[in-house]
RNA sequence: UCCUCAGUAGCUCAAUGGUAGAGCAUUCGGCUGUUAACCGAAGGGUUGUAGGUUCGAGUCCUACCUGAGGAGCCA
């Protein structure tokens, strides 16, 4: 063990006492000097906050360790004292400063002034920063509340496929995967692709969706969820959107439009409730400095009861809402952008799932409702995110799911194992996906996809 | 993919078509406890790239590159 006594700084500042021994790892966030004292502070990613170590000259290599710079490495061993100033409730007054690891002032992070336009360019760095270094903490509590969620209530982790040979999958286009010789395809006798000389016999892609996998094990296993990266090459330049990112998906058996909602509604306010429980002064930051009243926002949506607002409704209310909007509102034609926000900020002011939406504009395998024109679907919309979550009963009805395959163009042929779960012990079962960045981006009030990944892929860079 | 905006020192930003500046950072000096410390000084530039207009272009025009915001698609 490198450093064997070393302590996690959130650990130090929680729980040692004035008179403590103790050893601390992490990088310099800032450094300033005066002629008798100066003050280092560290920060190992543990906490938010760093500590203060207080140099004096009697300090061994007191002048090379003042003259280090910001984000430099060290190891720090000394005993804890009460702070007299403000700011901290305790300090380290070291025995032993260790220079690990020297950084120079090419160091493209320094103590304020860089915006996250700039940060992207050195993503590699950017987890050194308070803002990110918060986010990826988030980042980690939020997944595990995710887990948490799912495993208390007796949900199955499912792991759905990331290579898969569904071709349609109606979310949008895909990154194909082959293992052939770009420079040299086989070539079919119809002049195409011979794909039966690919890896895996036939054309493969990544996932867009696990949902369809995720129906297999709903109707074994009952309750199952799955939480796995996702692909989409769409080539959309959003602060929304990333040609990787992770969603949730969760497959209940033996329910209908209204569990799937309550599971939903259910879920949100966990997770929220989680990050109050845990990440208190990460998310103090983000209200603070990143999006104004933000705790306050998160704090109504737990307390809310959400709205319920059929597509029938909402559309009647954008049109008696005597506003003008860009693209005309008709019963039929999808909700844009501008609508949904009309809906949550203005109609209902809360976040809202809009259900039943007409059977044309969605996917095949929504259930079909009575009224023989919507589909028992729903899209959980919140302000300044937009949707959250899209979720649907499944059509299990084996004629009904046949006949919108027709409606929709779909070969059959290439869903046998799906209309397989139709014919073999159906039962009423429905989801929703959940895009975890969206979600993120909601927690923390980042307005950019971007700055929630730590490697973020979309058109035209995957730099890092 | 479409529309709009932007690109000036390591970073954040100024600069009527007329000698490219400031703050932070860095270096040096000062300061008895700082909290994005403070005070003084110094170094630091092919103004995204390539053309064009002009006596003269950071500024105007064209193309391209990069980034951002919005839209579409969606999570």
């Amino acid at each position: 063990m490198a450093y064997p006594k070393r302590m996690e700084i959130s650990a130090v500042l929680k729980s040692s006492n004035p008179g403590d021994d103790v050893a601390v790892g992490g990088w310099i966030k800032s450094l300033r000097g005066s002629k008798n004292v100066s003050f280092m502070h560290v920060n190992d990613g543990s906490a938010f906050d760093s500590v203060q170590v207080v140099l004096e000259p009697s300090l061994d290599n007191y002048g090379r360790i003042t003259s280090l710079l910001t984000g430099a490495g060290v190891f720090v061993e000394g005993r804890v004292r009460e702070s007299p100033a403000k700011g901290q409730r305790i300090e380290i007054v070291p025995s032993r400063v260790e220079i690990v690891g020297e950084c120079d002032a090419s160091s493209p992070v320094q103590k304020s002034g860089t915006s996250f336009e700039f940060l992207r360019t050195v993503a590699h760095m950017r987890p050194r920063t308070n803002t990110f270094g918060a986010v990826f903490r988030v980042r980690s509590a939020l997944s595990y509340a995710v887990h948490s969620f799912f495993n208390e209530r007796g949900f199955v982790y499912a792991h759905s496929p990331i290579l898969t040979t569904s071709d349609c999958e109606g979310a949008g286009e895909m990154f194909q995967v082959t293992s052939m010789d770009l420079n040299k395809l086989p070539m079919g006798p119809d002049g195409g692709i011979d794909y039966t000389r690919d890896f895996f016999g036939e054309r493969c892609s990544l996932t867009v969706s696990g949902q369809l996998e995720a129906e297999i094990l709903a109707l074994s296993l009952s309750k199952v969820y799955t939480f796995g990266p996702t692909f989409r090459a769409e080539n959309s330049n959003t602060a929304r959107h990333a040609a990787e990112f992770w969603m949730i998906e969760p497959e209940i058996a033996f329910a209908d439009l209204e569990d799937d909602i309550a599971l939903a509604g259910d879920f949100v306010k966990y997770l929220i409730r989680y990050l109050f429980d845990h990440c208190e002064r990460d998310l103090r930051f983000f209200d603070e400095r990143i999006e104004k009243g933000l705790i306050g926002k998160l704090g109504a949506v737990l307390e809310a009861d959400f709205a319920v607002l059929e597509y029938t409704e909402a559309v009647r209310a954008l049109k008696d809402s005597g506003r003008t909007f860009e693209f005309p509102v008709d019963w039929g034609e999808s909700l844009q952008t501008e609508h949904e926000r009309y809906i949550t900020e203005q109609y209902t002011k809360r976040p809202t799932f809009v259900i039943n939406y007409p059977r044309a504009i969605k996917p095949f395998y929504m259930y079909c409702n009575d009224d023989g024109k919507t589909v028992a679907c729903f899209d959980f919309l919140v302000p300044r995110v937009g949707e959250l979550i899209g979720g649907s009963q499944r059509e299990h009805r084996l004629e009904k799911l046949l006949q919108r395959m027709r409606e929709c163009g779909l070969d059959a042929e290439k869903y046998g194992w799906y209309l397989d779960l139709r014919r073999f012990g159906s039962v009423p079962h429905g989801g929703f996906g959940l895009g975890f960045e969206r979600a993120l981006m909601f927690a923390t009030g980042m307005a950019n996809i971007r700055d929630v990944c730590l490697c973020p892929r979309v058109p035209g860079n995957a730099a890092f």
